[in-house]
DNA sequence: GCTCCTTGTAAACGTTCGTATACATTGGAG
DNA sequence: CTCCAATGTATACGAACGTTTACAAGGAGC
């Protein structure tokens, strides 16, 4: 699924981790974070560091993964022409 | 490509930023973040919080996804199958 | 040699992080 | 009804975040 913000993170691993039959204590013990920190990343309520969240991604048997958008790719490159073009 | 550690991202930031032909100043710039933070970025040695990476990748035309990876998922899974067994 | 651009990094600052601990609430099992 | 597990959230603390500003270094162009 695609992650554009903090809260489609917090469903996906809301809902990976159900579906392992995981608690939050247990899996916040294997990923080696705080339980109050895994909540608030499952409310979508925290700013939490892209390390941790690598971590816990890792530990839930997840894989971050980056495309190029292609049509925004283009409007961005694109964008970035004209601005050359300007110069 | 596959995101496991922050020095992934980094190459992949630096990488595409080139490609658009953009410097650092300009890209902090669009994105809303300061210079020297997306050059501790792209060096891999910050740990950035998820928000402000995720509208990075966006300004870069770059989309975040999640996997689920099958053998370490059902590594997992049989691992919280036979803890469950032992309880 | 000079200027300019780009990038790396340091210092100072205010803010917020994650942790440990504790407590409240809710739902389910017995 | 009681008890327990799970979850949400508050507090206090030490650590580290991101920003702004400044400076250094390297390379390109003249």
């Amino acid at each position: 699924m695609v992650i554009t913000s903090p809260r489609d993170l917090a469903a996906a691993v809301r809902g990976r981790r159900a579906s392992l039959g995981l608690s939050q204590a247990e899996l916040a013990l294997r990923a080696g974070v705080s339980r109050p920190w895994l909540s608030k990343v499952e409310a979508g309520k925290t700013k939490a560091e892209f390390d941790l969240i690598i971590r816990l991604l890792d530990t839930l048997g997840m894989t971050l993964r980056l495309d190029v958008a292609d049509s925004k790719a283009a409007s961005v490159n694109l964008d970035a022409i004209l601005k050359d073009y300007e110069s």
